[in-house]
DNA sequence: TATATTAGCGTAAAATATACGCATAATATG
DNA sequence: CATATTATGCGTATATTTTACGCTAATATA
């Protein structure tokens, strides 16, 4: 039995800034989709495991390296890539943006943060794994705390409730949301204070990994 | 650039019957692990999908015709399988098991299930795969009428209470289980009742999907 | 100094979950 | 055949959680 099948990865990788959710791409430097934009991403190699190849093409073509990384789904339709029988095992990541220097290189003629709602065409069958991306995004941070992984390590309570409110598409009760995270007894309150513009200085929070391995452990579960 | 990598599909396939959950696995004909026991599984050709891959090796393999299938997670450690590097797209299934009669063919010397708690040594990492399997099981009933999937078509509410108890591994209290489920209102109660040795008679009740999913487009969630 | 603006705390009402009592309809048993 | 046993089916009271929303605090700005 001889297949002739080839294995690729992709990555979705999402960041939040000042009230936007964005997501990275890059601009394709050859064929097949040249000059087009893409998920990054590319083959793996024969004696690597599927995260290696997600974290090597990442920084090969954006210059990053990643926060948090989650398998998200194995795409593998017949005819998915005009190159052959490609399947593809997509993953899904979370960086701050500040945090990293995009850069283009290797195959990728550009790289760019777009907007979530201002998502330009994409190549092969990307749009589709960016759909299952976004929906395992908005799905996953109520139950699970992905979403200090967007945000600074100290950050204020209107931070996490402003990218709550972003990614789940409603508004949040600005008390209830706080007493409901403060709750979870995962947050330490730093004697640190922030001043954004007028308004009365916010306090800063850090999120308590530590501590949030051990509830979890102990059976308390995260839940917005 | 050329790689070595083969593709391959594999099942977890779980049954359900008078309380007990139940797993297919088969017997390997052929070497490596000739006479180990396996989840159900094989690669993939190169011009069909994932899922026609785990259909055929199903149907092949055990005979089975699948009930609800859905892709699980990809295993892709470079060493997991001694022939060279595998990469194994891995497939959750659910069945009625009285629905089909299960018979060896092909690839497997013998099929058959077993109860849960009493699971034989697995080739490769079939243990791994098995216990991711096993996870998302009990954690998606609690989200996704699954359980449906498992039971006739026709079923006593203590049957559906039964499966619940036995999947989360507690007792439930029937009553307000009873009333939590009908509240849901994607129960069809029929006028058929059904006795098994002493007791009241029960009456049959029936899945509605399709009221299932209109609820679900509204809005409405499915949470137990 | 007055006003706008964001932060932080608390309380009451509504909705949901939990605990559990009891009638009903069949089979099992002496 | 009377009575115990078993499983079904319905209801109600209490506890817990969620939701709505009022009020004070601390800062910038006009």
């Amino acid at each position: 039995m001889q297949q002739s099948i080839q294995l690729s990865v992709d990555a979705v990788v999402f960041g939040y800034e000042a009230g936007n959710i964005s997501i990275l791409l890059i601009k394709r430097k050859y064929e097949p989709f040249k000059g087009k934009w893409a998920i990054p991403g590319g083959f793996v190699l024969d004696d690597e495991s599927l995260e290696e190849a997600v974290e090597r093409e990442l920084k090969e073509e954006t210059g990053i390296k990643i926060n948090y990384l989650e398998q998200l789904y194995t795409f593998g339709k017949p005819n998915r890539d005009p190159r052959g029988r490609v399947v593809s095992i997509a993953y899904f990541g979370l960086i701050r943006p500040n945090a990293f220097k995009i850069y283009a290189s290797t195959d990728a003629a550009q790289v760019q943060w777009f907007h979530i709602d201002e998502l330009p065409e994409l190549s092969f069958d990307h749009k589709e794994i960016l759909d299952a991306a976004i929906k395992r995004l908005k799905a996953k941070i109520t139950y699970e705390p992905l979403g200090f992984e967007l945000l600074d390590n100290k950050f204020p309570f209107s931070d996490l409730e402003k990218l709550y409110s972003t990614l789940l598409g409603r508004e949040v009760d600005r008390r209830n949301f706080r007493k409901k995270i403060i709750g979870l007894n995962v947050l330490d309150e730093l004697d640190e204070k922030v001043s954004k513009g007028s308004g009365r200085p916010a306090n800063l929070f850090q999120f308590n990994k530590k501590r949030y391995f051990h509830l979890k452990k102990e059976g308390i579960i995260f839940e917005i």
